[in-house]
Formats: structure tokens, sequence, C-alpha cells
RNA sequence: GGGCGCAUAGCUCAGUUGGUUAGAGCGCGUCCCUGAUAAGGACGAGGUCGGAGAUUCGAGUUCUCCUGCGCCCA
């Protein structure tokens, strides 16, 4: 016996008895034991912040995340699910300030880095509760309690295990940064916080004069020019019209940029001595804006202007530096500054086609800057000009301006010009600028700052042959929002001017500069000379729970310092700077395992590399993805480091043997790594299609939507609803609408089953002596009263056929990593068997008598219910295993151990398609007779008879007669559906349709080309019937186009048929339905009998009856045809209502109701006997 | 400003290498079933496939431009 089922069944509360379950019986434990020795499929999780609370997209993640894991453990792989968090970063700083009540670097270190890191500490899970009860309500299966923890000292000396290799191999340099840089508060701000802080605002926009001082023909490093006779007369005269809103960067101005393809103009204004040069194509808007008439005198490329020297506006760098020279690598000398460049980046959208660089204040002009230091020998380039102090203020290089915000000094600037005459026009420009998101009326201005970089443009190419490998979805992000990045590389600028991260480790040597990278804590300590433990030791002394993994930390590693190797007496210390948090959660890979430094990391890393399946949103393109892929190459890529063979090959004797101090061994794996497969999931927005937020309100907590809908609701919703990297609206409706669409169809299915197993004793426990195992086919097979397959009833047949499609189906996308079309295909089955396998076979269930006909249909039902447990288990886990767990697990539950099933789904095999069953035809089949019954209800709709009226004949034309003897032998179905006495089939029926010929455009379009609507014009005139009969006696026919003749064979030619006007017909692409719409005094009489018994039937519901009441009913009506139709079909009328009598006279004391059935007016009585 | 993506029914979304009548679910309308029953089912209406060009015998599908939205970067 099988446990009864609620009708009523509530997701969330079944949800919370299995999730007990599980836990109680520790199946995850058991699902992953069951494997241990199956081929690993490697997952890794990219680690969440636990400091914010989870909402529905980190629900979408999760999901993901679980499908598959659960999908591949089924299928008999070992994966391992080890979670991590991400405990790193400025989010962490910004969340304590916040609580402190502090935002500025001063005011941190005022309120001391040591018990600021300390609140970091407590803030990184402050809801790690919350983050918990999600990840085990949604049913993502994970270790949390062995999750990796990015600042555990085991992570962080990984970490530096890879900088110190990275450091070692001159892959990690120090260098110059611009940065957005919040003068006042003395802090970078990074990209995020930057675009917070945009505003519009109005700044000064002005036009400035560099006049050149050399004619043309005397730049240096220039071929022959191109120019005609007396050009150099022309541009002595003449100033480069450049553009700017930051005056304040001109007294740092050391280039002017050109682009090297456009077309530049000298010209004349009127009034005006000196002439201007700008891009041909800004002339007129300029002119325009000083309403100044402009002449063009000449044109040139804007190449030819390249290497022009210039004088600055102002004097303080160019007085002494204005005529220095350098030596160039490829020979030659030339000024080291204040030249015409050629830059790509201009552009004529506004400005003058000329800009002014000050490398020292935008980080395009900085790489200008880079470019030429890297022509001259070392040493004799440009270097960086900054007049401005990290204040904010002007330095006393320029002693006019000397320690003035500089923004402020921008009305002096241009007052300065104007009286020099370098000021040519000056207006107000409004555009978006950004602020401090904390100060907000601090403008940002961007800003120099030593940095240390990672030489991630070294590896450029192998990242990109490493990309091409990865297996993308959807596909584009590799050579698109991926591949461009990667193709556009730049250094990762790697250090932060922070406290709360994993600090840089490199020790530098106070007197020389010497630098060294440490690889772990053990060996800073083996350092000769090493001092400063002490500080650590107090701090622990006096609060003995602090965490021993804060000792890799600051403050508490900058205090360690030892003796310089360069210098004796000189000490070696810390650089100040943490790491950016996206190096952490890209060194997971081994970081994770603690590699490798810890034990057994070596082989666990060997195991565990690479990655078979990761997945994050659309975001970590640049983040996550990015950091593995960049990290791995640099670290594990082919030439990277050259000892060692994989460690997945490596024998655990080989390890022991090596010796005492060994390198570790590491996996040097072919592309891709480190990871293959990659679902890039869409963003998750609101429900008004905005983005997520709170204040909005635009989303549900998870946790609601667990408690009214439940988690597989959500989980089917994220897997079945949209390709998973589609941006995902977020919709309670649509949440809500796959209860009824897919989890309470199935559940009636199978609430269906147990109630009828139930009422007819069909017991499989009573039936299966033997073992149990998964109760797949085979054992099923062993059953007393179980017949073949092939044996059972067509209807059978076809659902068992349909099912193994699907298994087959499902196998494949899932392979794919396709969880959507999966999906499809399970719906698409569950549907088929709820409205047609069971529909047609409940007579079948209900049959008083136990037939091998009956006995078919529960073991056909109960195995595709047990093998669509399975089917659905990854996706719906809790559903479907409170389905095995009543039809499997239960029912045998009081057998020995070794002969119950598994105690879970999630300990079975995912389901194996058994081909021998699949039986393309009959699918056909049904798919046609389904498509016939509904087109017969199309053409009863059309002519408006209901379906409760009988119709005397239905006769069925088919293009093809290939499925008609089958058909025909189903004849009754159909009858039945369409409630008519009699089915024709007929293959050609002038009389009710009309026939096309249209042509195969697939197969004719590449062979005819430009004639093909000749063609199609021509068969369209021509006589289809006569065609198709002559293509059917002949196998061809050949058809006459205006100058040639086309041979058409039987392929070439598909018939669509049309119903001809005035009969109660509907057609579909190849078969068309016609109805007999002729009703005799009899069939109206049944019409009317049916409709009596809906009403009688409506009425014992509204009476409250018991199914099995018998009933007195009287009719009174008008009506002759009422009375007739009584008369007539009084016995089925009393069969089907169990009514013992039937009269048509009122019956006394009996409450009445008027009632219409057809157009008469009825009054009925109806009492229980 | 640059890169990537998206735009198909009232809503949420499918749409295979270009091919003849563009689909699904929800919602809506009409109806069926009344022994899965506070369920279940059928049928129907509803589309200038964001706009404009181009390629092609043929474009929702390929290309270009434009508009709107999202993300990433500046």
């Amino acid at each position: 016996m099988f446990q009864a089922v609620e009708s009523s069944v509530s997701f969330p509360k079944l949800e919370e008895e299995i999730s007990k379950f599980w836990k109680q019986n520790d199946i995850y434990e058991k699902s992953l034991a069951a494997r241990a020795d199956g081929p690993p499929f490697v997952f890794y999780e990219g680690p969440p912040t636990a400091n914010g609370l989870p909402h529905p997209g980190h629900c979408l993640t999760r999901a993901i995340k679980d499908l598959f894991p659960r999908y591949k453990t089924m299928q008999g792989y070992r994966c391992l699910r080890k979670a991590g968090w991400d405990t790193h970063g400025l989010p962490v700083e910004v969340e304590v300030c916040k609580e402190l009540g502090i935002h500025s670097k001063e005011e941190i270190e005022s309120y001391g880095v040591e018990p600021f890191i300390r609140k970091c500490v407590e803030s990184v899970f402050r809801y790690v509760k919350q983050w918990e009860h999600l990840t085990e309500r949604l049913g993502f299966w994970i270790h949390l309690d062995e999750a990796y923890v990015t600042y555990h000292q085991s992570y962080v000396e990984s970490v530096w295990w890879a900088l110190k290799s990275l450091f070692d191999r001159g892959l990690l340099y120090q260098g110059h940064k611009i940065v957005w840089w919040w003068a006042q508060g003395g802090t970078a701000l990074s990209a995020g916080e930057v675009g917070q802080g945009y505003r519009e605002v109005a700044d000064p926009s002005v036009y400035v004069r560099f006049p050149l001082v050399e004619p043309l023909a005397a730049s240096q490093n220039k071929s022959p020019l191109p120019l005609g006779e007396g050009q150099g007369e022309g541009l002595s005269d003449a100033d480069l019209l450049v553009w700017t809103t930051t005056p304040w960067t001109l007294p740092s101005n050391q280039f002017a940029a050109v682009k090297p393809d456009l077309e530049y103009s000298i010209v004349s204004v009127e009034g005006e001595s000196r002439k201007l040069l700008l891009a041909s194509a800004l002339v007129e808007a300029v002119a325009a804006k000083v309403g100044k008439e402009f002449k063009v005198e000449k044109t040139m490329p804007g190449d030819v202007l390249v290497g022009l020297r210039y004088l600055p506006p102002f004097p303080f760098y160019y007085e002494t530096l204005g005529e220095k020279q350098g030596e160039l690598k490829d020979g030659g000398r030339q000024h080291i500054a204040w030249r015409v460049v050629a830059a790509e980046f201009v552009t004529t959208d506004t400005g003058t086609g000329v800009v002014h660089q000050a490398p020292a204040f935008g980080e395009v002009d900085f790489d200008v800057l880079q470019e030429e230091q890297a022509r001259f020998v070392d040493g004799e380039g440009p270097s960086l000009i900054c007049s401005v102090a990290p204040d904010g203020t002007f330095t006393e290089e320029t002693p006019e301006y000397k320690g003035r915000w500089v923004k402020d000094c921008d009305r002096d600037i241009i007052r300065q010009m104007k009286a020099e005459g370098t000021l040519f026009h000056q207006e107000q420009y409004l555009h978006d600028y950004p602020f401090c998101w904390r100060a907000d009326e601090d403008p940002l201005i961007q800003y120099p700052r030593q940095s240390w970089f990672v030489r991630t443009t070294a590896m450029k190419d192998k990242m990109l042959a490493n990309n091409r490998k990865i297996n993308w979805l959807p596909n584009h992000i590799r050579d698109g929002r991926f591949g461009n990045f990667l193709e556009t590389n730049v250094d990762w600028a790697l250090s932060r001017e922070r406290y709360w991260g994993t600090p840089l480790p490199i020790w530098v040597c106070e007197k020389t500069g010497h630098a060294e990278a440490i690889g772990s804590y053990e060996e800073l300590l083996a350092k000769p000379g090493v001092e400063g433990t002490d500080a650590w030791e107090t701090a622990k002394r006096e609060n003995p729970e602090l965490p021993d993994d804060l000792k890799v930390h600051k403050p508490y590693i900058d205090e360690i310092t030892y003796d310089s190797p360069k210098s004796p007496g000189a000490r070696m210390r810390r650089v100040s700077e943490v790491i950016d948090c996206w190096f952490d959660s890209g060194a997971m890979p081994f970081a994770q395992w603690g590699y490798p430094h810890k034990a057994d990391s070596a082989e666990r890393l060997g195991d565990q590399f690479p990655a078979d399946f990761i997945s994050e949103a659309l975001d970590q393109t640049r983040g996550w993805f990015y950091s593995l892929v960049a990290i791995s190459t640099m670290i594990f890529g082919e030439g990277a480091r050259n000892e060692g063979r994989g460690a997945r090959a490596a024998k655990p004797q080989a390890a022991k043997k090596q010796s005492p101090n060994p390198q570790p061994p590491a996996p040097n794996p072919r592309f891709p790594h480190p990871f293959r497969n990659c679902i890039v999931l869409g963003l998750m927005l609101g429900e008004d299609g905005g983005k997520m937020s709170k204040s909005k309100r635009n989303y549900r907590d998870p946790e609601e939507i667990f408690n009214l809908y439940g988690a597989d609701a959500l989980r089917w919703y994220f897997f079945a609803n949209q390709p998973p990297w589609t941006s995902i609206r977020y919709s309670e409706k649509a949440i809500k609408a796959c209860i009824p669409e897919f989890l309470l169809r199935l559940w009636n299915v199978y609430s269906f089953f147990v109630i009828y197993a139930n009422i007819d004793g069909f017991d499989p426990a009573a039936r299966i002596s033997g073992a149990i195992g998964q109760l797949g086919p085979e054992v099923l097979a062993t059953a007393n009263g179980y017949r073949p397959i092939c044996d059972r009833g067509e209807l059978d047949r076809w659902i068992l056929s349909e099912l193994n499609r699907t298994v087959t189906a499902v196998v494949e996308r899932m392979d794919g990593y396709e969880n959507f079309a999966a999906c499809e295909r399970l719906t698409e089955f569950v549907d088929a068997l709820s409205n047609w396998y069971v529909r047609r076979s409940r007579d079948r269930f209900w049959s008083s008598e136990q037939s091998v006909d009956k006995l078919d249909a529960y073991w056909t039902l109960y195995e595709c219910l047990l093998t669509t447990s399975k089917l659905i288990a990854p996706f719906v886990p809790f559903l479907a295993d409170a389905m095995w767990r009543n039809l499997a697990a239960a029912t045998f539950g009081d057998r020995p151990e070794s002969r119950r099933p598994r105690q879970s789904v999630h300990l079975c095999d995912y389901p194996a398609a058994d081909l021998a069953t699949i039986d393309g035809e009959l699918s056909e089949q049904m798919a046609l007779m389904r498509e016939i019954v509904s087109l017969g209800r199309s053409a009863r709709m059309g002519a408006k008879l209901k379906v409760r009226q009988p119709l005397a004949r239905v006769e069925v034309v088919l293009a093809d007669d290939a499925h008609r003897p089958w058909l025909e032998r189903h004849a009754a179905l159909i009858r039945d559906e369409l409630n008519v006495k009699q089915v024709e089939f007929t293959h050609e029926s002038e009389k009710y349709i009309s026939y096309s010929a249209l042509p195969d455009l697939k197969r004719l379009g590449p062979r005819l080309g430009k004639r093909l609507p000749t063609l199609r014009k021509k068969l369209a005139e021509m006589d289809a019937a006569k065609l198709l009969a002559k293509l059917k006696a002949d196998g061809s026919v050949s058809v006459r186009l205006e100058s040639e003749t086309v041979e058409l064979d039987r392929d070439d030619v598909q018939v669509r048929l049309q119903a001809k006007e005035g009969w109660a017909a509907a057609e579909g692409h190849s078969v068309v339905v016609v109805l007999s719409t002729e009703l005799t005094e009899e069939l109206i009489l049944e019409g009317l009998a049916r409709e009596l018994v809906r009403a009688v039937q409506d009425r014992r519901k509204e009476m409250g009856c018991e199914f099995t009441d018998r009933i007195a009913v009287g009719v009174v009506a008008e009506s002759p045809e009422i009375k007739a139709a009584v008369a007539q079909f009084g016995d089925y009328i009393r069969g089907e209502t169990l009514a013992v009598e039937l009269s048509l006279e009122l019956l006394a004391g009996v409450e009445s109701v008027e009632i219409d059935v057809a157009d008469y007016k009825v009054r009925l009585y109806v009492k229980v006997v």
C-alpha cells in the first residue's frame, strides 16, 4: 500500500519534511559516498559575501549551481561541492565604516587599524545564518561547514605563494596608475564608487592657444614633407588650438595629441594676427562658438603635425625642461616634451581635434606618456609632471597657485591666460563629473599613485588561447565580452591602499629598495633577524578569542621586519598595501586547499583541477571569470612552471620520496583551465524591469517565496522559464504559475495513481520478491503480473515510448548544459502523461474487474512515475523525493535493508533510455490522432455544435495514407473524444476539400534560384489533384516554365489540404476533419438527454450527494422534445445519474430548480432515496 | 563616449543551418468533464516579429544604420 496522498498539497510544507528527512538521514553525504569511486566532476563555488542579505538573484545562482552537480552525481560522477566565502575588500570596510559613522582613511587610522580589522572580521559573517538557511531551504547541496574562507591564514598563504611566484618571475612590479582620487579624504575610489557619484555640473570650458615654436620643415623625426613651398612660414605664425574642461591641469601639460588620419586646417581669424590649427571637421563649430569668421588657409593630415614643438601656456616646467632633449632608442635625439604626438583616441565630437595632454591627470594621457617614455633610452625620456599634491593643492612648482585647491584656481588660471593672450575662447560646459559618494561636495580628480601591477599583458596570448577552449554559455561571451576584454588587456592593478585584505607579501629594504616576496608566514619567520612578531602575540594575549588567522593581516603583519640581505643593519619592511580581493577569489582553485603548504593539498588540487563547471552572473565577466583565467594561466599555464608533471598523474609514493624542500607538484594542464564550462547567468531584474532594489520593493524576500510557493516552484521557474543567460525579470506571478503548470499537474497524476492503486490493491511490494535497487525497468520486469511492454496495449506502449524519448532528450540537453531545453521536454512529457495517457486510461483504472489490461495500466503508470521522479530529481529535488519516497522507498520499507529500494531518489542513477521501447512511428500516429481530435473540436466550435450534441459522422481526409490503417483501428477513440457515431477516413475527397501542390522550397530553392517564383505561380495555376495523381502514378512530373521544363519528383512537392466552403471543417497541415452537421431527431433528443444528465449531476453536486447515493428525478417541462428525450433515453439518464426513478412529474415536497436545457425551460426535482 | 547583449501576442518568454499557416504558458472569451473533483481538460480571439535600408527566388532569422532598454567599461 502507498501512503494516501493529500489532494490539496502544500509544497512548502512538503519541502520542509523532505528537507528534514535529508538532514536526519545524511542523504547528501550518502549521495557523495555512493560515488566515491566515480570519475570526478569538478565544481567550483564562486564565493559570495555574507555581509549582505541574499536576494532572489542569489537564489538563481545557487539553483543553477545545484542543478548540474546533482545531475552529474546521479550519472555516477563524484562531485565535491566545497562552499566558499569572499571576506575581504572595500565593501566590507565600507559596511564597518557605516557602522562606526566614519568614512575617510584618516578617521579609520584615528579609530585604530587593529580594532577596525576586528570589526571587519565580525562583519563578514554577519548574515551567514541567513545565507545558510537560504542554501538549505533552496535545496542547494554544498558543504558549508568545510567552506574556504578568503581571510583564513592558509588561504592567504596560498595567495602569497602565487604572488611570490609572479614576483620571482618578474610578473609583479611597481608603477604608476592614474586613479580617481578623493583628495580631501586621501584615498582612491573604486570604479563602483566613482560610478555612484556622477552628476551633471557646469565646468569652465576653455580654448587655449599653444603657439608653434618651430616651422614644420624643421621638425625632427619626420619623413620629407608632403607640403608645398612656403609651408614653414605658414606655420610659424600658427597656434595649436586645444580645448579642455579642466584648466587646472594646464600647468602640468606635457603634450598635444592629434589623430594621424584626421584632416587639420590652418585658419586665419578675422581681426587676429596669429592663425589657428585645428581639425577641419571642427572649424565651423568653433567659428560659430566665437561668432567670428574663420578662413581656411591650408589643410593637411594629422600625421604631418606629429613632432611639432609648441609653447605650453605656463612656464613652470618649460623654463627648465623646454629645451631638454633625450636619446631615442632607435637613434637620434628629440625634445622630451611639448611636442605634438599621435593618438587614436582623438575625436571630432567635441573640442578642436587637438587634445591637451596632462599625463598626471588622465589615464589616456598617462598612456601617451608611457608610450613616449618607451621611445627613449632608459632615463633619457620625459618623466611625469605633476604640479598637484595628494591633498589636491598646487605644489611649489607652481608658485602663483601654491597651496590652493586646484578647482578653486580654474578662474585665476583662465584670467592669467586671458591676460597673456593664450586664451582664445571661454564658456561654460555641462557634463557629468564624479564626486565623492560620501562627501558629495568634493569633486574627484584623476591622480597618479604608486601601485603594484601584475604583468598580465605578458600572458595575453596564453589567456586568449585558454579562452578559446572554454565552453561559454552563451557562446558569444567567448569572442564578445570576455574575448574583447582579454584583447584590450592591461596590466592588473593589484594593490589597494586599504586595510582589510590580503597583505601584499613584499618586503623592501629600507636602504637599498631591494624587494623580496614572501610565500608563507613560516618562510617569513625563518628570515634572519626577524622582529615584530610580538605585536600579534601581545594582541592575542590581551584578546585570546582573536582568530589566529588575523596574524597574517594588517596591522600585525606590518610590524614584522627582518635583516636586509643587501645592506647590513638595514631592515626589510613590508609595503603597506593590501591586494585587490578579486585576486583572492581567482586564486580559489588552489587556495581553497591551502596549496601548496597544506599536507594533502597537491593531491586535492590534482583531483579537483580544472573545474568542469562554474556559473555566475554576467557581472562577473571582468570579475571572477577573469581573475580565474588570469591567475590560472599565469600560475599553471603552459610554460609557467617547467617542473612537475600533473599531480593527477603523480603517484602518492612518488610525492613522498621527493626532497625535503620540494617544489610542490602542480597541475600543468592543457587548455582550458581552470574551468571548462561556464554558464553566464543573466542579471535578475526586479518586478518592474528595473534593477532590483530594496527601496523600490520590486521583489520579494526569498524566504517569503519559499513560504508561499516553495523552493521547487522557484527552481522550476529559474530552469524552465528561459535560458539562464537571458536577463530574468523577477515575476512572482510566473513563479506561482509553475505550480499548476508543472508541479501540480505531475502531482495530480501521482495522486491519481496512488488513489486507485490503493483502491485496487495494486501493491508492487507484494509482486516483487527479489532485489529492488532502484526499481528500474529491469527490476519491474521481474514482478508478478508485469507483462513485457511489447505485449501491452498501444496507449501503454506509446507513453513508455514517449518516456524513453524524453529520457534521451533530457540527457542530451543536460549534457550540453541546456537546462531550459531539458525542462521543455519534461513539461511536454508530463503534459502527455496527464492530458492524454491518464485521461484516455481512466476507464481502465475505474473498471471493476481485475483485468490484465488494468494491471498493464498500473505497471505502465508506475514505471512512468518512478522514472519521472528520477528525471526531475536534479530540477525539483523535493517533489521528486516525495514521489520516490512514497512510490518506492516507503512501499517496500518493511524489508531487509539489502532488498529495499534506495532510500532517496537522489541516491539513484539518472535514467538511461531504453531505446528498444522507443517507437517513432507510434509517436507520429498518436500525434496525428491528437491533431485529428483537436481539429474535430475546432470544427465543432466553428459550427457552434457543442460536444454534448452527438453527431452522426465525421470524415477525416488525410493527405497521406500511411497512418490510415492505424487510425481506422483507433476510430473508437476518436468517436468517443468527438462524440460522433461514425468516423470515416478518406484519401481523396473533392467534395470537402481542395488540394494545393506546394513546392518544397528548401529543396528547390538552391536548384532553381530566380526561377522559383515562376514555378510557384505555375504550380498554383495547375490542377493540383491531377498533378498529384500523376506524381503518385509516375513518381515524377514535369512542369513547363517559360523557356524550360523542370522535372519534379515526389519529394519536391508537398500536398496541402484546404477545406472547402460550406462544411463544418477544420484543416491542419496534412489532415482535414469534416463534421456532418445534419441533425436527426434522434441525435437531437440524445443531445438533450446529455444536457439533462449534466443538469442532474450539477444538482447532485449542489445537494452534496455522495457519489453512491441513489436519487429520484422529476423533470417538468412544456417542451415535447424534452419529454421525448426523457422517454427515449430514460435508461441512459438513469444509468448516468444513479436515478432509480425518473418521471415527467413533479416530486411532492422536493425543492426544485429551474434550468435551461438547450433552449427549453425545465423544472428539475431531485431527491435522495 | 566605447564594448557586449536584448527588443516576437495584454504579460512572461520559445523560435533549430534563411523556406510555404511565427509558437508556448499566463491572462481573457467560449465550452467540456463531474469517480484526479476547493481539481482537471478543450477550443478561440489576440502579432505591421522595435524602426529604416540592404543581401536573397525567399528574412522574425543574415548585414548596415537608427531608436529604446540592460550590463560592463570610460
